[in-house]
DNA sequence: AAACAACTGTTGCGAATCGCAACCATTGTA
DNA sequence: TACAATGGTTGCGATTCGCAACAGTTGTTT
């Protein structure tokens, strides 16, 4: 199962020099593992992401930075909206959106017509943060991606975006 | 900020009508947010193969299979290279690994040379489970990503691969 | 020899996330 | 009027994760 050869592993890459450190010669037991570096890749972004973000009021959330820039960029939209533009379901959201009312980023407005759903609506402080917390996740993607090949990073975010709005469709019927 | 006319965007490429059905016309504001995409397609990705995982003692896991993989193809190898390997902190690996012990998946051997640390080996359980997760993570990868073109899954894995490489190897100096 | 730093693994603690189930209010329909 | 469907909210439970702290081991420095 494993390569006992150092030197160069089966699949003609060299091996990291640093996992090779760790007495791991090659990967090649994760080598169709495509989830694991997917995975992998999303934990450093969202650590590094987190870090920038630290004393935001949007750090550590995943769905709280979509949720802000989505409100920001539609309004009236409506918390179930964003909940399946995310991937969460309703409750999620309830608890991000609660948090940024508490915070003063958002509106809530129900309209006459449908007095069960409710309107969000960006404020001026809300609209303010936006706008940092793009530019804050733009220089993010520069710097975190800045090692890798413009190619790859356009690449990267037209397979993912395309996979990501293949999801959503699946979702709704 | 919104482009205001329906069947087609800024940006050339057809919104997705059921993103539409939640009036969300375009994602304009989120078209530079690669790390959005990359959390969402891991996102639908984690949930995808816990559900097939789900009885299997690994599920809900992002280092409970990597884990798994690494001591069925890497006999001897210590907590801290899993760790390093899956950009995680000790504890954590110390606890996954004290479930596979539990659960009889693993052993634990301290060799005479280096008595602080602790070689971890397969035991013949393990090695099934290894057998039989690394056949529905390969599945997995098959159906999941089906309507996504070949050359495309071969680039993302391609590209992930090497951004986790560079990671790696920047966390080891 | 003794003190010290570096490293490994473990446990405690706390924070945060997330999904499911359940609930109430509203809307539209039978 | 009764009933289903929808939208939002709260409670609960399970899980994950990182940091701090600790004990044991190894090697180096003094």
């Amino acid at each position: 199962m494993t390569t006992d050869t150092p030197p160069s592993s089966a699949s003609g890459v060299r091996p990291s020099e640093s996992l090779k450190s760790l007495g791991i010669e090659d990967l090649d037991c994760l080598e169709d593992l495509l989830s694991f570096y997917v995975r992998s890749v999303n934990y450093a972004l969202s650590v590094d992401l987190d870090a920038r973000l630290e004393s935001l009021e949007v750090a550590r959330g995943t769905g709280k930075i979509t949720a802000l820039l989505l409100i920001d960029s539609h309004p009236g939209i409506r918390p179930s909206a964003i909940a399946q533009a995310t991937l969460r379901d309703r409750p999620s959201i309830s608890r991000i959106v609660s948090h940024m009312l508490k915070n003063g980023l958002v509106e809530k407005v129900e309209s006459p017509n449908e007095r069960r759903a409710s309107g969000l609506y960006i404020t001026d402080a809300g609209h303010e943060l936006a706008a940092t917390v793009r530019d804050i996740v733009k220089q993010q993607s520069k710097d975190f991606f800045a090692d890798v090949p413009k190619e790859d990073r356009d690449e990267l975010l037209r397979i993912t975006k395309s996979i990501y709005k293949k999801i959503i469709e699946a979702r709704t019927p």
